[in-house]
Formats: structure tokens, sequence, C-alpha cells
RNA sequence: GGUAACGUGGCCGAGUGGCUAGGCAGAGCUCUGCAAAAGCUCGUACAGCGGUUCGAAUCCGCUCGUUACCUCCA
């Protein structure tokens, strides 16, 4: 496969060319949920991230296997909540079984990730369903002494895989470090060191999120899903590895430290990709905090400091107009020009699909023809570099200036040969819907009666029928739809 | 405290040594029955102070400020 996409990999700290293991094979392992409430924006970046990395992988024409687990046991907690797993908790208090509630928030999530347009992953393993994975696991660890048993439950030995491996190589953590500023918490004497972490917990009697294993009734190490998961369906070693920058450490620095641990293949993938966070007031927007907006209150605008809802292609936009690896803050105004920039760039859409090249035509300018040619070749360039979005909606717009000035008529479209003229319409369209997956979220039917209505408008602008043509325009206005009179004729678009 | 980042014009947000990022908001013009849309034009930038360099938003140092991870979290 030849092409020049780099990609900034975490273990490395370095943009590195993609070279997938096993062309034209790629394996892709993203972090999925934790479901136990609804998702908020924060959750909407990775997702929307990978969805890009996935579509655009396929559109350099490898066969990617995404995978995106979905977390619904065992997330220890070492505070308030006295181990308890936050699903059992969650249940308790609402009088429903575990599974029940697991059931509600995975399907809440699907609807929302639906809404996005993000594609569901090729397989979305449940935590649940790979206890006996993760129970070999822990066993292979157990064998190569790199765990040890203590009262039911199993621990991994950071300490020792640290003698010949290096614990922290992906956060840039030193294991002396963190032992320097270790705290004290309870329910850790059973550890050797402060460092290590679970892989496998002893249900208390009153836990009921539980399953039988060699050590006792209990349940998986919050880590240890994804090793086991991703080593099951995309094999030791896989090519790309993604999830939030704050699973960095401990999640992800346990995960490569549970692979070699267990079958001795460094680093599980070979690509680390994390994406930043996003904040709220310069703050990380998340559950613990109380600062969150979920997705369902940004579609309707049900929370306070919306000063309006924000539709799923809104939010979308307004993601992919950041690169991914730097922080996005959340803001109205942010999200007020991510809806006009999101409607410009699908009127855009619309223009070029009514665009028809004038037949017999042709009067090629060498200018026009260059320009429209780079313009067009640029708007996947940025898409190499660390699949930098944000660079690529900004050529999107440059090229969106001329296709617009064709509708207008201020730039001729016989100027440009009609190769060219269908190269950029095809850039274009692959390019936002394809790979950026923005769609039209208005549906057919309503276009068609559009069209309807808009006859009447011409009837009557023909008419000199004034007041009628400002009746019209002022209802259609109050959908959302402007008119658009030009001397080529009358269009629509949609109110930015 | 340790580790990792960040600080760009009214707002958001690209940019890893020289070539207009882009969007939103604002001003003007063209077009128009009036509009709208679109196009064109315009303005205030690179936290501060030093340094390297022919040349720095971009590299180095210091100062100030902000954040993240180290504890569930995308």
């Amino acid at each position: 496969m030849n092409h020049p996409l780099s990609l900034y990999n975490t273990l490395t700290r370095t943009k590195e060319k993609f070279e997938p293991l096993q062309s034209p094979f790629v394996g892709l392992y993203v972090c999925g949920p934790t479901v136990y409430g609804d998702a908020h924006l924060g959750h909407a970046r990775p997702y929307i991230t990978f969805d890009v990395m996935r579509r655009y992988l396929h559109h350099l024409g490898y066969r990617v296997r995404y995978v995106r687990n979905i977390t619904d046991v065992g997330h220890l907690q070492n505070d308030a909540d006295h181990g308890e797993d936050k699903i059992q908790k969650l249940a308790k208090a609402a009088q429903l079984e575990p599974m029940e509630v697991v059931e509600k928030y995975t399907n809440s999530f699907h609807r929302d990730m639906e809404r996005l347009n993000v594609l569901p992953p090729d397989i979305e393993p449940r935590a649940s369903g790979h206890i006996i994975e993760q129970i070999e696991m822990i066993q292979e660890i157990l064998a190569n002494g790199l765990a040890y048993e203590a009262n039911g439950s199993v621990y991994f030995d950071v300490p020792a895989y640290n003698k010949d491996h290096r614990y922290g190589k992906l956060s840039g953590r030193v294991i002396e470090d963190l032992l320097a500023n270790t705290r004290e918490l309870e329910g850790q004497e059973e550890k050797r060191s402060p460092l290590d972490f679970a892989l496998w917990k002893k249900a208390s009697a009153t836990h009921i999120m539980r399953w039988p294993s060699p050590w006792s009734d209990g349940f998986p190490g919050w880590h240890l899903e994804c090793s086991a998961m991703s080593r099951k369906y995309l094999g030791q070693q896989f090519d790309i590895h993604g999830g939030g920058l704050d699973l960095m450490f401990p999640h992800h620095e346990c995960e490569i430290a549970q692979s070699q641990a267990s079958h001795n293949h460094s680093d599980a993938a070979r690509f680390w990709v994390h994406n930043n966070l996003i904040t709220i007031n310069g703050k990380k927007m998340g559950k613990s905090l109380g600062n969150f907006i979920t997705l369902g209150e940004f579609f309707t605008g049900s929370h306070e400091v919306l000063q309006q809802a924000y539709s799923p292609m809104t939010v979308r936009f307004f993601i992919l107009q950041a690169h991914y690896r730097s922080t996005l803050d959340f803001s109205n105004e942010g999200l007020q020009a991510a809806r006009k920039g999101y409607l410009k760039v699908m009127n855009g859409l619309k223009i070029l699909n009514q665009l028809q090249y004038p037949a017999g035509a042709e009067a090629v300018d060498a200018k026009a023809e260059d320009e429209i040619r780079k313009l067009t070749a640029d708007l996947f360039v940025p898409l190499n570099d660390d699949l930098n979005t944000a660079k690529a909606i900004a050529a999107l717009f440059n090229l969106l200036k001329k296709v617009n000035s064709m509708h207008t008529g201020g730039f001729k479209l016989e100027t440009i040969s009609p190769e060219t003229f269908e190269q950029m319409r095809a850039a274009y369209r692959t390019l936002v819907t394809d790979i950026l997956g923005l769609k039209e979220e208005q549906t057919a039917s309503a276009q068609t009666l559009l069209e309807v209505v808009l006859g009447f408008y011409k009837e009557a602008k023909e008419n000199k029928d004034y007041a009628k043509v400002d009746a019209i325009r002022a209802q259609l206005k109050g959908q959302g739809i402007v008119i658009k009179d030009m001397k080529t004729g009358i269009d629509w678009a949609y109110e930015e």
C-alpha cells in the first residue's frame, strides 16, 4: 500500500509512517465505554476520532477490523464506594438487575453513536462475555511468575515485571518515582507493592456481579478485559490501539504490561494513539467533576448552559474542526460557529450534486485548471499528516469558494476540463461523506416538498406578486430554509 | 511533589524557521423589487523577557499563567 500516512505514536513520541503488520489488513482496537450512564460530549471525541481514522484507512484501501469493547463489569473503585462495582451500585439503587443497567446504557450509547454517524465497530465484545479468556490470561501471567495470589485475589507483580521490562514506558513514568508518591489506600494490604494492580478480585458476600474462577468467586481487574479481547480478535500483536489521553496511565500502561507478561509480545499494539480531552471552562469534561453535558442534552438543548439545541452533525463538525491531539474547549459560540460551518459544507455538497458540466463548451484555461486541481489535491494532504481534520476542513472551505462561484456563475465551468470537474466533485463528496462522515440531516421527502414550494415561489415571482413572494420566503425561513434568487435561477440553502 | 502538555487576533482553531490556514463574529462593496445566499475586500495575533539565526508563532533558556495524569473517568 503506497501512501504517505503518518500517525503520532505515543510510545515513541513521534510521528511515524503507518505500516500495518500484515498489509492490507489493519487491526484497530479502541477502548469503549463503561456503560453505567449516558454518554457525554467527552465520550464523543474518541469515537468520532477513531471513526474517521477507520474510515480513512478504509479509503486508503486497507481492510480494517475495528474492535471496540463494551465495559460492563468490574471497574473497581478504591474510594467512597469501597470497592463496589459501579454498575452494581447503580443497580441496587434502582432495584434493577446489573445487566438491565448495562443493556439500557449500551442501547443509549448505540443510539447516540448512530446519530453522530459513527459507524459500528466490526466487533463489539463485552467484558462480561470474555471472563474465560481473562482467566486464561491470568493463568499465563501466573505461570510466568509475574503475578501472585493473595486471599482469593490475583495481583500483577509490577516490581517483578519491571526487572526485565520497563513498566511506565508508554506514559514516561519511572517506577521509583511512582513508589515515592504512592498514597496509602484502604484495602491494599493484600498487595506486595502499592503499584501492583488487580487481575482478579475476590467478591465480597454482597457483591452480586461475580463469576467462578480457580481463585475465588469474583470478577476481573479493570485493565484485563482490553488485553484479553484485543488478543482474541486481533492477535497478540496488532496495529493500532486508541483511546483517550486520560487512559494512558494506568490503563494502557497496564495493558502493555499484561500482554508482555502473558504472551511475551512487546507493546501489544505498534501504534498507541491518544485523543486529547474536551474541556469546559478550561477544565476536563468528566463524570466525576459533574461538569459534563450528555449527548442527548446537546441534541435537545436541555441543559442550562446550552443556549440552544445542537444537532448531531453540528457536534461532529465541532469535534472535527480541531485536531484530535489538541484540547477542545466547549462553548456555545464554538458550537454555533460549527453549525454554520457544517451547513455551509452541506450546501456546497448540494450545489455540487446539481452542477452540470456544459456539454461541448470546453474552453479550458490553464490557470483555472491548475487552481482547481491544486485545491482538490490539497483536500487529502492534511489527513496524511496525523489525521489533521481541521486542516482538511480548511482546505475544503477553500475549494468551496470556487464551487459557490461556479454555482453563481462567477467561475465559468467550461474553463476547467470535464475530468478536473469530476475529480473535484468526487473528492469533495468523498472527503465530506465517506471520510469525515458528515451527512444530510434533512429527510429526502422534505426536500421533495421543498421543490414543490419553490415552484410556487417561482410562479409568484414571475407574476411580480411580491406579497406572496415575501410570504413564502418568511414561511420557509421559519423552517430554517432560505431562498436564493440568482441570475442563474432559484435555489435554496440551509439558513446558516 | 513526580510526569506530560499547553498559552495564536472579539470567539473557536490550524500552523514544528522564510510562502494568505480556515470557520464564526464585525466593516465595506458587487448582485437584488427588497432581501437572502454567494463572491470580493478589510481590521486587531502569535503570554512576557532574553538568546540562536540572514530570518522565529515555529528552535533554546528563564519568568508568568493554565491544564492533564499520578484515584473511577474518553
